[in-house]
DNA sequence: ACGGAAGTTGAACGAGCGTATAAACTATTG
DNA sequence: CAATAGTTTATACGCTCGTTCAACTTCCGT
């Protein structure tokens, strides 16, 4: 947290509750969920075990509340960013407030079981959904035939990216969860990449189409096995014209 | 596991140390890392919780070993595709694999810190490199200015993928770590969509154009907060030509 | 047949956990 | 200033965990 100085600190103006709250957000997103016990919140936020019972009822309970809180900031920030005008890149947007381990907390999260994330996701892509339409009506986007399942694709490459961003990091020197994410010439060659890719795909157009013509053909169950772009490159290995080693 | 009957049966003619070492994947993939205990583990492996130790020294042993294993099993698996020929959709190749819990265990270790995997990790991408070169030289991928940028990108989007598979199915239906991946009509449909994102992107030609000129103008520092494609869509919002609600 | 090595068990130990409880401290209020 | 309500602490309980260990069984070479 970085709301007021630290924890410790006498012109700390927060509630002994929010201080807790803040420190176990840390915690989850420094130590990771089940690694994060009540004795490593009760010290990072300089008060003794039981206070955190106390308030928070039991772990589960303070599990709970920083989903609520990270949430209900997310919303906030999404939502003015939002209401500004321009932009609509969430990660972008949150990494501007003022909480640092907030994108970390919600790499962790995401891949465990919590309702207000799962309903902070579906909202995610819903908001995404509608954005993306306005795109396509600006002219800025393609049309496609199912724009929730793209808008669906989209985000969770976009979280994806964001869970695995100790990944990211190692190989390409990013740091997704990093407030300066951007200033550094890294992220810019990312920026640039993905950019690339949503600009004009990975296809060639002679492929894609025959690649198309495949999957369109044969209906639904007669996909081969091969077929799928789930992977780097995804591909359709034997699409009658192509080689074996389509990518 | 599925390589022989279930671990009580008097036929399962594996080696006690490989059903412990076969029920540890499996829990770890069912529960997850933190929760799976080795009292757990004996349990499911038919086993006394003492004689997991035994075997495997302690806890972090058994996650080495677990590890190593499915490591080495999507090596060989991987290797198989690819000498085999057509397709380099690694998850699809994994599917094959006659272990059911494979992807589930996957997409659990590569959120969590393991030198094994992150040595995978690794050689996936650098493997991707090549085959994605090979498809740009056998005229079905588009060149790019950073191919390796590109690989490691599209690697992540596709793990990524995988390691929200709960996310994907609430909001698709589709479930990447089931083995019958690609049967029904919502992997088609998913299938249909990625590859269309791969085709041609998501971005008109236009709006790519004037994005990639004033992604190039302004080179590394001056880039815009909110030019950032990470999220659902990306954007730059003010490139001079655009309107502001750009995506 | 036998003796030792390997495999296996079940009970036990110590540590760390979440949580409960009662006392002590602080602040507010009548 | 006393009483009361709200905070906060310290201690302790019960549980589960990883791990240890001594005993028991199974197997196999000689």
């Amino acid at each position: 947290m970085s709301t007021n100085t630290d924890p410790g600190s006498p012109f700390d103006d927060r509630t002994a509750k929010a201080r807790i709250r803040d420190a176990a957000i840390d915690c989850f997103a420094e130590y990771g969920i089940a690694a994060t016990t009540a004795r490593k919140v009760a010290a990072s936020a300089g008060v003794s075990p039981g206070l955190v019972i106390h308030h928070f009822v039991s772990m589960n309970g303070l599990r709970s509340a920083c989903d609520d809180h990270v949430v209900s900031i997310i919303r906030q920030h999404k939502s003015e960013a939002m209401s500004s005008g321009p932009s609509l890149d969430v990660l972008a947007a949150l990494r501007e407030s003022e909480f640092d381990s907030l994108l970390s907390y919600l790499a962790r999260v995401l891949v465990e079981d919590s309702d207000a994330v799962t309903k902070l996701v579906d909202d995610l892509v819903e908001d995404a959904v509608g954005y993306i339409e306005d795109g396509v009506d600006a002219g800025m986007l393609r049309p496609t035939d199912n724009p929730r399942a793209r808008a669906v694709i989209l985000m969770m490459w976009s979280l994806g990216a964001l869970v695995l961003h100790r990944h990211l990091e190692r190989l390409l020197g990013v740091d997704l969860t990093n407030p300066d994410f951007g200033t550094d010439s890294a992220s810019t060659l990312y920026v640039a990449s993905v950019f690339d890719i949503y600009g004009g795909g990975i296809l060639t157009d002679t492929f894609a189409a025959s690649a198309r013509r495949s999957l369109t053909d044969t209906g639904d169950t007669d996909l081969q096995p091969d077929q799928r772009p789930l992977d780097e490159t995804s591909s359709s290995s034997h699409t009658e014209t192509e080689e074996p080693h389509d990518l």
